[in-house]
DNA sequence: GAAATCTCTGGAACGACGTTCCAGCACGCC
DNA sequence: GGCGTGCTGGAACGTCGTTCCAGAGATTTC
């Protein structure tokens, strides 16, 4: 496509046109910057130059838009799966990308929550369900076995979008989470015997490495769990 | 202008003052029936028969109101310890005690997972890491075990938000279901052979069955994990 | 008992939002 | 030229969270 005028208009235009991938590229860029609540059809329409009612050309509406710029990032962000990896292996690969993303742009980790599933992650759950039938998991198993591994990772995601939502959007993430230790702490000695025990554990932890253990266990107790026959 | 008599009845008493917690239970009822994005602050001036600014008084802002909401109704729904019970069955009354209390009031999944680590949440997560240390993890491991269930329980939470979110307020879950698996069941038969494989038993499965099916999977993989020494 | 003070009320108003409406532009086609 | 169509962008509508404030009761002070 070289498009020498094969399709475009003869003369160019003083500006480039509106289109969806523009709305919705300016839209992840607002979001990623300013956070999902700064994602506004006013501010939309300043950073495009142009007005709200010419968004509404392309796109139905607020909701729609998010999930368009959810499914450009998770497309973005598709794992391609090596052909020699372990079921484990690719589970962990599938995950860490998942994590990734929703590090990276964290109201994805809201919008996948706040939706039912929904296309995007479609893909997705296919290749967590193939590694689980790979793993041995009888079938009648199967959907509980995916079902367990999909709530956790919605979950973190959604930690992880709260969490980028809580402070001022520049704060430090370690001087938060140390702030939370602190609290825990100091917390009565009686009631939350436990809580202050991993006070310590919560302030020096890693997030990403704290996600691949939970898959891990889900995991190990997806293998040695024992299925009710069918 | 005449009314000397503007004075009620000796015994009829004035209108019961505002308060914090009427205003709170208002908003869970508010909640209740017509669903997060029901409650307004007009709608529960209204309802309480006032104006919006009386409101102000008694609590700071819509977010506080949320936050009050969501702890009347977990403490409403706090679970008694057993104290002859396993590990794994208090663990699981733990759970079912939440979801039963998010499945009445979908909102607090909402709730819960859109802000970190609540005080109404504390008590529960105290009670999960006693049962995960008398399980016999290592105590380098508590945190994350306790993180694990946590992720996936908050999980499910927002899942069963959302899905109260979707459809009309009053539409039959079941025939949600239904269309999602039929969607399903429709899928490309080469790029979705898992996926509708499994549409049967998501058209089939139940909510509660399939969440205290994944506990029990979570506390597999805890007991059974091969974890780290320290 | 009058006046001052405090607590609490509720209606009006502000600014921002999602969304709708519509007058008008630039083009393709006759 | 005229005309229709695809697209634009600014104005406007209704609703929201929130703030403001004049004042009603109740309570205290003189």
């Amino acid at each position: 496509m070289t498009g020498m005028a094969s399709r475009t208009r003869g003369a160019e235009r003083r500006r480039e046109p509106l289109s969806r991938e523009r709305i919705v590229a300016a839209a992840v860029e607002l979001l990623d910057t300013v956070g999902e609540g700064g994602l506004t059809f006013r501010a939309l329409a300043e950073r495009l130059a142009t007005g709200p009612g010419a968004i509404y050309w392309h796109i139905a509406g607020r909701s729609e838009l998010l999930v368009a710029a959810t499914d450009a990032v998770l497309t973005a962000a598709a794992v391609g799966d090596e052909p020699d990896a372990t079921p484990h292996e690719t589970v962990r690969a599938l995950a860490l990308g998942l994590f990734d993303a929703i590090d990276e742009h964290p109201w994805v980790g809201a919008q996948l929550v706040g939706t039912p599933s929904q296309s995007p992650m479609l893909p997705i759950f296919e290749q967590l369900g193939r590694q689980v039938r790979a793993l041995g998991v009888p079938q009648g198993a199967w959907f509980s076995a995916v079902s367990a591994l999909w709530n956790y990772i919605l979950g973190v995601a959604g930690q992880n979008a709260a969490n980028a939502r809580m402070p001022q959007p520049a704060t430090d993430r370690t001087a938060y989470v140390g702030s939370v230790a602190d609290h825990w702490a100091a917390l009565d000695a009686d009631r939350y015997v436990f809580t202050r025990t991993v006070a310590d554990q919560l302030r020096e932890h890693d997030d990403r490495a704290e996600f691949l253990t939970g898959i891990d266990l889900i995991l190990t107790g997806i293998t040695a769990h024992r299925w009710p026959a069918g």
